[in-house]
RNA sequence: GACCGUGUAGCUCAGCCGGUAGAGCAACUGACUUUUAAUCAGUAGGUCGCGGGUUCGAGCCCCGCCGCGGUCACCA
């Protein structure tokens, strides 16, 4: 019987590092340099993916010995028997690696004393499957294809620790499964939005994202400075006005641009300051046209990324197959308080009726503020089953064109999903004479502190003179959408990298 | 921004009334083996988030600060 001794056994230097798990690492890696090795190849073949084999042998019975030669390659995530059972993951899944003095070569053997956990390797050899059941490649050859310095967490309680998770998101994946499928989730999402809005023919975009002027939404901006231009600029808060600007210029009959918007506003398990939108637009539609255009590609996401078009989020059992429900805002507000606020349209009336409500609103809140804080209130949080949210007041709404039958309201609409505002749309302003007195109303409250006011946009009213022909927008916000579909309670979850505070402060 | 909670080995966690800092995994040295969180013996590994204070003595008590989480406010 020989003596099987480390390679490591006779060194007895003083590790560098501080970081002793990292130092025997090292100390394993000069070894095999030293013996020739190569821990960071250029190159590697491999021929098939774990999981390409767990599934074309899945029928492989228990102790069936094949003669089917494979090369993989993956990540050590469990060495056992010193390495004679090793667990190899790659992005498609695991397969087992079998190394057996009888059938591996002995030079090959060799080298399981310069692998770690976490390393990366390419296997040679035979297809198996052990007597216990385990896909199997019997190793022939072993290549170190990346050497691993950073020892990995616990196998089996994994990296838990949510700070850790959301700044190492690279440790993250290699050791959840749930974040590696939430996040891949979210891709299939977004391709399947894409695929929904290439298929009807609409045109993909990029706009500005860096904005001299706020606009298309309500919100506080980040603001930075470029250099060559001495300018301050606003990241986007909302790609509207340009993309409207596009339909104007008759670049298409529908354009959507999926990205980053960013609002300088709290952090919360549903708000990071930068957030990924798609926004639509679509000639000759209206808002109708929008509803049912929202139901066919949220139902068409729905299926495609879970195969059903009805899904569990918490709780609740939410059926995107269904035709949603429509209601108005104030019909919604006079469901749940009895008050009909079509009959009390002075600003002061509505805000006392506020107040009997039991509902906080500012001292100087117009009749629009007074309804939507009312319906926030009491109503939104019950819109479970999706649901559209129409006709919103006139005075919240400074891009909406006017309601056809009512000119207190517009033709506005928000659709409502788990108590979550899920889409904004409405039949676009294309009036110019009103939008700049919308514009000049934001303006004035923006003068009377209100800093989330938009600010007047000249030549986006230029813009519409020239003509934006009848159209129906909408927009979307793609982590509320994935975190319904992942059953994620945190934004922070369907963010591969989430906002944090920087470690020591970050840029002063 | 406010309130509540939390921070101990690379990871996951214990740590009593204030009295020499602990375990499992990972690592290292061996043994053994067709394993599935392999097993067995041994070894090493700590700025107890940071800074003050109280005390003979602080991981523990007090004050301040920092990170993270939750709730609220704002918002999508």
């Amino acid at each position: 019987m020989t003596q099987k001794t480390s390679v490591l056994a006779t060194e007895n230097d003083t590790p560098q590092d501080d970081n002793i798990l990292k130092a025997a690492k090292l100390k394993k890696l000069a070894a095999f340099e030293a013996a020739g090795g190569n821990a960071f190849p250029h190159k590697f073949h491999r021929t098939d993916r774990a999981g390409d084999l767990q599934e074309k042998y899945a029928s492989l019975e228990n102790g069936v010995e094949t003669t089917d030669k494979v090369t993989i390659a993956g990540r050590i995530m469990a060495m056992r028997n010193n390495g004679m059972f090793i667990d190899l993951h790659d992005p498609s899944g695991k397969v087992q690696v079998f190394c057996h003095k009888d059938s591996t070569p002995a030079e090959v053997m060799a080298q399981l004393d310069y692998f770690d956990l976490g390393d990366i390797i390419g296997v040679s050899g035979t297809v198996r499957r052990t007597p216990r059941g385990e896909l199997s490649v019997r190793a022939i050859e072993l290549t170190m294809l990346t050497k691993s310095f950073a020892p990995l967490p616990d196998k089996y309680h994994g990296l838990t620790d949510v700070e850790a998770r959301y700044r190492q998101r690279y440790l993250d994946l290699i050791m959840n499964d749930q974040s590696r499928n939430t996040l891949r989730t979210r891709t299939k999402i977004v391709r399947a939005i894409r695929d929904f809005m290439n298929g009807i023919g609409a045109m993909e975009v990029e706009t500005p994202l860096l904005h001299g002027i706020m606009g298309g939404a309500s919100a506080k901006p980040f603001i930075t400075h470029h250099n060559a231009l001495d300018s301050n600029f606003f990241l986007r808060i909302a790609p509207e006005l340009y993309l409207k600007r596009l339909v104007v210029g008759g670049f298409a009959d529908a354009v959507f641009e999926i990205g980053r918007n960013f609002r300088n506003e709290g952090v919360s398990p549903r708000h990071n300051p930068e957030f990924t939108m798609i926004e639509a637009y679509h000639t000759y539609f209206d808002y109708y046209d929008v509803m049912t255009h929202i139901e066919d590609m949220v139902r068409y996401v729905v299926q495609t990324v879970h195969g059903t078009t009805s899904i569990q989020y918490g709780e609740h059992t939410l059926d995107f197959g269904a035709p949603w429900q429509r209601k108005t805002m104030v019909g919604i507000v006079q469901e749940e308080t009895g008050v009909d606020f079509l009959t009390i349209t002075d600003p002061a009336a509505a805000r006392a009726k506020a107040k009997e409500l039991g509902v906080h609103v500012e001292a100087n809140a117009n009749w629009g503020q007074v309804v939507e804080a009312i319906f926030a209130e009491k109503g939104e949080h019950k819109l479970i089953q999706p649901t559209h949210v129409m006709d919103h007041p006139f005075d919240i709404s400074p891009l909406s064109k006017l309601h056809r039958d009512n000119p207190l309201l517009t033709e506005r609409f928000e659709s409502y999903a788990n108590g979550w505002e899920i889409c904004n749309a409405f039949t676009e302003l294309n009036d110019p004479r009103d939008q700049l007195a919308r514009f000049q109303d934001q303006v004035a409250a923006r003068e009377a502190g209100d800093e989330e006011g938009m600010m007047m946009d000249e030549d986006f009213i230029t813009a519409l003179e020239y003509g934006l022909p009848p159209t129906g927008g909408w927009g979307m916000g793609i982590d509320r959408m994935v975190m319904l579909l992942t059953n994620s309670t945190n934004i922070r979850d369907v963010i591969a990298f989430p906002t944090l505070k920087p470690i020591g402060g970050g840029a002063k």
